[in-house]
DNA sequence: ACCTGAACACCGTTCAAGT
DNA sequence: ACCTGAACACCGTTCAAGT
């Protein structure tokens, strides 16, 4: 179970160092993957934050300056962190659909999926270079529209928008979705300023919880406005 | 020139300090307005990074801890800001028009154009309660899209389509101001790749640097998708 | 009512060294 | 090739005081 550790007792006294008791097995060696997995673990856990080069050294069990070997700084941590969490594995089936609107959904419904899963990734994507994981995305929708018939002059205006609008609708997803106390207050406040505000309040616009719906619909009507014809 | 300094050689020796030389005239007394505007100052200058309540209270001349008795803590302080840079001015003139869909293209440029000439609000915005700057512009482009006949039961879903248009839109265009370099140098990356993302490639799009007309034309699009009719 | 300095518990990163 | 501790120049905020 511990071959490492058979004989420990005597074998040489000078390495039986007082090591405190935390970590029971010993650490793989120190890696670009352990330490991009344990950063992921570490944003999930505690928010962008949370994320501190000394803590995810304290995660790893080895020193801070350690991870220096192994990754450029902070914000190196932070892009592959990012990318390594927006792969994008496929549709059930790889067939040759006609039905390109419900592909074009399938992806942007995953894509919010995916950055919903590790909340912190969301605010982060629009504001960091793009890993090839998000140019793989992009490319695939980029060819969806395209066998859709949408022409070439309006390609980079009709992807930029749907991102726009994933992006903006996950961030504040997001958002909303960590301070739930906030939203009531919001709420309560505009219903007490309902003179000030009286449309929003009438509509409940900060009370609407189907935030999967809202986004499912209002992707429907930009896709009206893309689509050809 | 000085008056408050007049006769400053030899009134009561005592108070005479060795007062660094940095200040020529006598600060006003704190304030959050004050606080406020320095920081937005700091912001446009520095970035989200540059804001420090150690440079805050060096800007205005005061000790750091003098800050908290006009502001609860450093969140206050950008919900303050932000707000703050988000008055809305209506438009030329607010005549009865007709013309709901200029109407509303203007509000959604100016929203964006203010977020712009403030490029760190952008990312902060959907990310922290609702201030009333930004409850005022959801009322009047809730009211306007009443006006053009957009449905009751469509409202929310038209209002957070648009916010997440906008959102997506301005902190994208915001980010990859800052890093011009990044953008030329993804898009080498990419022509060095185009085998792997060839549409993508083909349509430039990390090249297309008119970012106001696509944003105008997706949110063409867009309006297309939620006009009734 | 308003302002302050000292102190605490943190940060990211450089550097010179160790194996 | 890989890991380390000490040190530097910072952070936000609590607290106990000052006026």
């Amino acid at each position: 179970m511990a071959a490492k550790r058979s004989g420990a007792r005597s074998k040489r006294g000078i390495n039986e160092r007082l090591q405190p008791v935390q970590e029971p097995r010993s650490e793989p060696p120190l890696s670009r993957e352990r330490i991009v997995a344990t950063a992921v673990e570490l944003l999930d856990a505690q928010g962008v934050d949370g994320l501190t080069m000394r803590r995810l050294a304290d995660r790893l069990g080895s020193g801070v300056m350690s991870l220096y070997w192994h990754v450029d700084n902070k914000e190196d941590v932070f892009d592959l962190a990012l990318d390594s969490v927006l792969e994008y594995r496929g549709p059930p089936q790889m067939v040759e659909s006609r039905d390109w609107r419900g592909e074009v959904v399938h992806m942007l419904e995953d894509w919010r999926a995916s950055m919903l899963r590790h909340p912190w990734s969301a605010s982060l994507l629009p504001r960091r270079a793009l890993g090839p994981n998000i140019l793989s995305r992009l490319e695939l929708l980029s060819n969806t529209l395209s066998r859709a018939g949408v022409a070439d002059a309006d390609m980079n205006v009709a992807i930029w928008s749907l991102w726009n609008y994933v992006m903006g609708a996950t961030i504040t997803r997001a958002s909303f979705d960590l301070s739930d106390d906030d939203r009531a207050a919001a709420q309560q406040r505009l219903t007490r300023l309902s003179d000030r505000y009286p449309t929003i309040e009438r509509s409940r616009l900060l009370l609407d919880n189907d935030w999967g719906g809202t986004f499912r619909k209002g992707l429907g009507f930009l896709l009206d406005g893309l689509s050809p014809g």
